[in-house]
DNA sequence: ATCTTGTAATGGTTAGACCATTACAAGATT
DNA sequence: AATCTTGTAATGGTCTAACCATTACAAGAT
């Protein structure tokens, strides 16, 4: 038999729907804010039932592109970009054990040297100035002692966070907040870390703006490297206590 | 008045029924291969309606977890982990800000940059020997000429995908997918490469061999960096004769 | 032994109904 | 006049019942 007939439509419906919306959300005929018309418009709009079209909003939900708000004038809002559905399949993958926290850390390591390098080259006064305050506050935290172990973690992360932006890269800025998004969390059961440790980070700290402020990328990126390095090693033990503790 | 009730459930029926499944799948009571009960079954199991049960697996396919197969003794089955929905988000992402070449190609540098100097270090003989097939592969498609150059980026592609999984880390080899897939395809527009070019692109790749074989990480990184970067400017200069030819 | 066909289970889709939530306007109260 | 209450209508959330499309498998035909 020659195969002279192509197979009449096989995907499904609802699939064909996704993607019509999901083109007109990338390329910018719908905005943020944008409002779809509500489920039984875009019924007749697409020729579809309301349970296929609600099938597509599902999914167009999942990928992080629409919100949906209830009520009357409420309906399906076009949401702006944001990391977060990257983050969140990261995190599934994580905890399926395809990645260790290793190699999240390994992987952070060259990260954070290559962004802080790149802020080293563009840094503009400004930018430093924001950095040593920044440092300062995490300095206070860590001056107050170990029950303000969590505010000083936050600081550091809002210190790495504002060295990605000052990068000038957006991809370094995501991959920032999904590294910290995923991280932290696994760090977070086990909150104490010793005073000592505490002052090494906030010299590490004032060491990177230093090398910064002097316009030496290579050396801040050392830098960076190690004080990632020695935070993941810190943690790695600290984890090894909390396990030989669950096992009694 | 006084807060003495609670307001009654609140969320959605059809999330409830994704956070019970997925949490079955990610204590690993459900195992990749096993397949969830017919969505009729689900129906009584949940005591909701099959509409409902359906967007429940819609979300739960898009979060890659499920894969849903037709006919007697089709269904639902669960999935193994894959990076695939990680790299699909990252890339609407990265489609919905309109992440410029220069940046995307900036944050390639980096990366790369890690990703060789970390095969230098690990690379087995037997590695190497990998790398060497494919450069010589990639030659071979050089020699043939300019009418050979997508088979040409594709030995390159596939030479930086090795890279990564020489590296062992799988995050490594998440971002190489990523970066490919979304760079390939603003390149292709415009296939054109010159020969001198392509040569100089097999160069490097020899290069950068040589150094993981010799065991030289800094060398390697650093021709790594210059060879994306390199490439980058030159597609680049490419893209503008492709504008102006445009505008005519 | 091989091909064909019927059967039943399962996902895909539809239609119509009703409930829950909410913005807003019209009316009631102060 | 200002504020509170209530009705109304639009919209998402859910349910029911039915039928279509796809497919594995068994029973029968060749």
């Amino acid at each position: 038999m020659d195969p002279i007939f192509k197979p009449a439509k096989q995907n499904r419906i609802f699939q064909d729907v996704v993607e019509q919306i999901q083109e007109k959300i990338l390329s910018g005929e719908l905005k943020a804010g944008d409002i779809l018309p509500s489920e039984r418009d875009l019924r007749e709009m697409f020729l579809a039932s309301r349970g296929t079209i609600r099938e597509a909003l599902r999914v167009l939900e999942q990928k992080g592109l629409i919100e949906i708000r209830l009520g009357v004038a409420g309906g399906a809002v076009i949401k702006d970009a944001s990391p977060d559905k990257v983050s969140e399949s990261l995190a599934l993958l994580i905890r399926h054990q395809k990645v260790s926290l290793n190699q999240l850390a390994e992987f952070r390591m060259g990260v954070e040297g290559d962004i802080t390098a790149l802020a080293a080259k563009k840094a503009t006064d400004r930018d430093i100035e924001k950095l040593e305050q920044l440092v300062e506050q995490a300095r206070e935290y860590c001056n107050k002692g170990q029950d303000f172990t969590r505010q000083f973690l936050k600081a550091d992360m809002k210190f790495h966070l504002t060295l990605a932006q000052i990068s000038g890269n957006p991809i370094y800025e995501l991959v920032e907040r999904i590294v910290q998004g995923n991280i932290i969390p696994y760090y977070e059961a086990f909150l104490e870390i010793g005073e000592t440790k505490l002052r090494k980070n906030c010299d590490d700290l004032n060491k990177i703006v230093e090398a910064i402020k002097g316009k030496r990328p290579e050396e801040a990126r050392l830098l960076a490297k190690k004080h990632i390095s020695e935070y993941a090693a810190y943690m790695e033990t600290k984890k090894d206590e909390n396990d030989i503790q669950k096992d009694r």
